[in-house]
DNA sequence: AAGTGGTCTAGACCACGAA
DNA sequence: TCGTGGTCTAGACCACTTG
């Protein structure tokens, strides 16, 4: 571990920088599964930092599946497996990344339309109001693996149909581009059977089985729901990862 | 909040003990939805504990899901659908009772049985080992809901296979009648199509869609695993609900 | 014995919300 | 202005692992 690229003068806390700092290294493979990291103590010593803040960072990453931490031994880099599909909150194009596969996008659907009864209460908005439909198919290694139907408050992020989203990612580009952190997510998923629409755009028989992801999507206040997505994946090649705490 | 009844000398962590102690009036509920909490440094004063300690209780209650809270106001109580089936580690029989609906079973298999590679893999044992088998039929509100495999290390829980599980929870009865704590599970989610088995004990047409979990449970050291189970439910009946952190 | 993570203290300054 | 949660410091003792 290099020296102090941290700004103590940063609004960013440090705890934060340090934090990312090292997701960075284990996501683009400099750290290798199972490597052992700096101790809390040598983190204190090389950021100029004290224990405390060494520690959050550590805990944080233990938590969010990237590290785990053995009392006596140190703090080692989690293999890769046990950082898919946990509780994170990830759309499809980081979930593809995850698991090792190149993602891609062909898009159905691009508008700003008024929502039924049902969308408008899912977003906690008026009738009246704008929401931008995306409807994607989505591509695992150039094969067809989703079908992703989202729904947008477009009053917070207005423009973003003008984007071509065959090539992008739409959190991605909520972030960069609108300035729009997600912060939490609630999520549905059950089986069900293709329909004629889904055997035709994932290349799959009527009837095979299917498996279906509904989630209403927060902001940062945590309150205010900004995206409502229906995906369907081929229940053939998808399977999704949980980890439960006790 | 009233006094000090924390035990200083005890080996249960202070934040530990403070945590536990709120989290048993919420869900007791003699503390509202909504309600305020005693603030960091109130807590601070009524345990006689320093404000780190409080925060950390504070914390975990929040990213456990029992607490929300704002910066300026203040700690609140958690609205109860928000503890709700996010990734809380429960059998069967618990997650039917946060679902309000009675559950039931009705017994398949129980014995004991030599693991084939597969599973003694799964459980991390040789195939010399004994396994104890159960499977059930498991009922909500007297319908079959789903069938439910399940194969426990039997050295970690000897003389089990004479308990009768169709009116028992099994994770309850480790718990109870071999002091067994579960602290994690790692589990897998994917769509399917009913078999003829599946069919004819869950009152389904074979090609009706099911949802498939495997889980794989470790025991309070978080690292030796005791249960590999595998459970398929009615995809029509059951939907599995889930909570993102972004 | 030395190093590690786990817990804990007693302070500090900050940004934010409400009065 | 005052109380809140958010961050941070510079120490401390403990239990555990490894040499």
């Amino acid at each position: 571990m290099n020296r102090a690229n941290v700004d103590k003068r940063s609004p960013v806390p440090l705890y934060y920088q340090i934090k990312e700092t090292i997701k960075e290294k284990i996501e683009g493979g400099s750290l290798e599964p199972h490597e052992r990291l700096p101790s809390e103590r040598e983190l204190e010593e090389d950021y100029g930092i004290s224990r405390m803040t060494a520690r959050r960072a550590l805990t944080e990453l233990e938590s969010e599946g990237y590290v785990y931490r053995e009392q006596g031994k140190g703090s080692f880099v989690a293999e890769p497996k046990l950082r898919q599909g946990l509780l994170q909150l990830t759309g499809f194009t980081e979930d593809m990344k995850n698991r090792q596969m190149k993602p891609g996008a062909r898009v159905l659907e691009n508008r700003v339309i008024e929502p039924d009864e049902e969308l408008a209460n899912n977003l906690s908005i008026d009738s009246g109001s704008n929401v931008f439909l995306l409807q994607r198919v989505r591509f695992a290694e150039e094969e067809p693996l989703a079908i992703e139907t989202t729904h947008l408050r477009y009053d917070l992020c207005e423009g973003i149909k003008d984007y071509d989203f065959s090539g992008r990612s739409l959190y991605t580009t909520l972030r960069e581009e609108f300035n729009i952190t997600l912060s939490r997510a609630e999520q549905s998923v059950e089986a069900s059977l293709a329909d004629e629409f889904e055997a035709k755009n994932l290349q799959v028989d009527q009837g095979d089985p299917m498996l279906i992801t509904e989630r209403t999507t927060y902001i940062g206040d945590e309150k205010t729901p900004i995206e409502y997505a229906r995906s369907t994946y081929r229940g053939d090649r998808y399977k999704l990862f949980v980890k439960l705490k006790g």
